[in-house]
DNA sequence: CTCTCTGATACCCCAGAAGTATCACGGCTT
DNA sequence: AAGCCGTGATACTTCTGGGGTATCAGAGAG
């Protein structure tokens, strides 16, 4: 009588996302009647009100919104159970391992030959996500190990190791006052009124109110720069995000920010294994601590 | 075409688990010739081949045990969500925590204290488990916060905050030569002829090999002592164990245990985090240091 | 060689998921 | 006020596919 399928969680999160029963079903490909007729069922298995329909409007209950994240996490985890149980099928199944474009790029080239010296490790597979998006392609299996940063990426639910600490600069556009500077602070960079800091989209992709231009990737944020639109202030070692139109100045009190290797706990493959050691032997190299 | 059902998974991993395709059925309170098809299915659907079926036998191949611990995870998950929508729809739903019966009762005594005290808190409901059972419990939300011990319990992928940190004693029956010692060291407990270490099945079900009585609770663990016939090493605040029989004695190079409060990442709802601030408020409270 | 144990196949039935048509109701326009 | 549009629910039908029973096929045990 109980046990969720997966096919009606993700009717459930399709409506409670868009808030809107056609809409969602034409998302999922299906007609708008069975949609209503599942989520109803749900709710009726659950014994609880999930939708506060309002005859003109669709809203999420406060259990609702609970069953969403809890939805995510069951869908996330069997797409993530179709994809490893693929993956470890394929005889040289290589180890998949997600940053976000442009951070840490020097680490992880070093990363990937130290990797590759290493004969018992598996090959490597570098995918690139948007900020913030590499905890979901862990969860959803899509990656087997993640460089994320801390403190800015949610590390939560994950084992990791620290590869390397850093600081952070600002990134202006050149000619503007502030880059003539040999070093900056966070005050400095805080309310500079022709330069507003960009906004970022939220979880349920509204913006937080602000002066500042909305943007949601790297590049949009990298040309705002240049145009001299914004600043921006980021690890050290982002090159790939410098410009030719880019200064980079260090910000002496901005919050430390340390490279780690993530991954998800218990899934600790032996490919998985190697490449934190190969991580753990570059921490203790005698090359320079480069990020 | 892909999408795993929560149905298919439940089915695979009965067969995985009693590796009998008519037990399994049977477990799962359907005809063997369905269960077949069903797994065959998922085979077909997943292009991967799960089970050595061998004519007399049925084997896990790598693939399958992947699926085997990935199935697991999303059953639990889905549990979870079934559970934590119902509660969140209950009007005072209050906090479970879940424990080792036994263990750190002092603590526990405290914690509910502290937490009954605090006008904003939730109430608290306990719940007991087996040895081990905690992370369980949290990720199929029958709990919603553990107590559970470092390093002995596996915390990863949990968030934690430390509560408190203590000393192993050996748990001897009275009368034995070693009972009258004032403290002990590992060695002179490893290798007792007379009192060896009990075992404890493993994941899979199975007993670890020697000379020690099989065990798989604690009740039965602390019968066995009381009898003369196993000697335990546990954390000096598990005072629920110990009988009238039993003479606990201080084992100075044991590893020192600390007591941590756990929960699912990113589950820190407002009652958790009120619980949390209660266990802070423990640590740094005037009181003795007791766990 | 036969009996047993076990998983696969063949076939049928029906529950239930999806589709179409339509209704019911609220709010907006004119 | 009347009519229209937008939106979710209901009624009814269709048909896929999950489940049951009976049976087969091959491997070991005796």
């Amino acid at each position: 009588m109980d046990d969720l399928e997966t096919r009606e969680l993700r009717y459930f999160v399709a409506v409670a996302e868009e808030l809107h029963f056609g809409r969602a079903a034409q998302r999922l490909g299906i007609a708008q009647p069975p949609l209503s007729r599942a989520v109803r069922q749900l709710e009726r298995r659950l014994g609880v009100q999930l939708l506060q329909r309002d005859r003109r409007s669709v809203a999420l209950t406060e259990a609702g919104s609970v069953l969403l994240r809890e939805a995510r996490t069951v869908l996330d985890a069997a797409a993530a159970a179709a994809r490893r149980t693929r993956r470890a099928a394929d005889p040289q199944h290589p180890v998949r391992l997600v940053t976000k474009a442009g951070a840490s790029h020097e680490l992880l080239q070093r990363l990937l030959a130290a990797s590759a010296a290493d004969a018992e490790a598996a090959p490597v597979e570098v995918v690139l996500c948007e900020v913030g998006e590499q905890a979901r392609f862990l969860r959803s299996g899509r990656a087997d190990v993640a460089l994320m940063h801390r403190p800015v990426d949610d590390l939560a639910g994950f084992d990791t190791e620290d590869l390397c600490t850093e600081g952070q600069v600002a990134l202006l556009p050149s000619g503007h006052p502030l880059a003539e500077r040999p070093w900056l602070t966070l005050a400095d960079v805080r309310d500079v009124p022709d330069l507003p800091m960009a906004r970022w989209p939220r979880l349920d992709g509204s913006y937080p109110d602000g002066p500042g231009p909305e943007v949601h990737t790297q590049s949009q944020l990298a040309q705002l720069v240049a145009l001299g639109k914004t600043l921006l202030v980021i690890p050290a070692s982002s090159r790939a995000w410098q410009w030719p139109e880019h200064v980079a100045v260090p910000v002496t009190d901005a919050r430390e920010i340390t490279t780690v290797l993530a991954w998800p706990p218990g899934r600790r493959s032996p490919a998985v294994a190697a490449l934190a050691r190969a991580a753990a032997g570059l921490r203790t190299s005698p090359s320079t601590p480069a990020c």
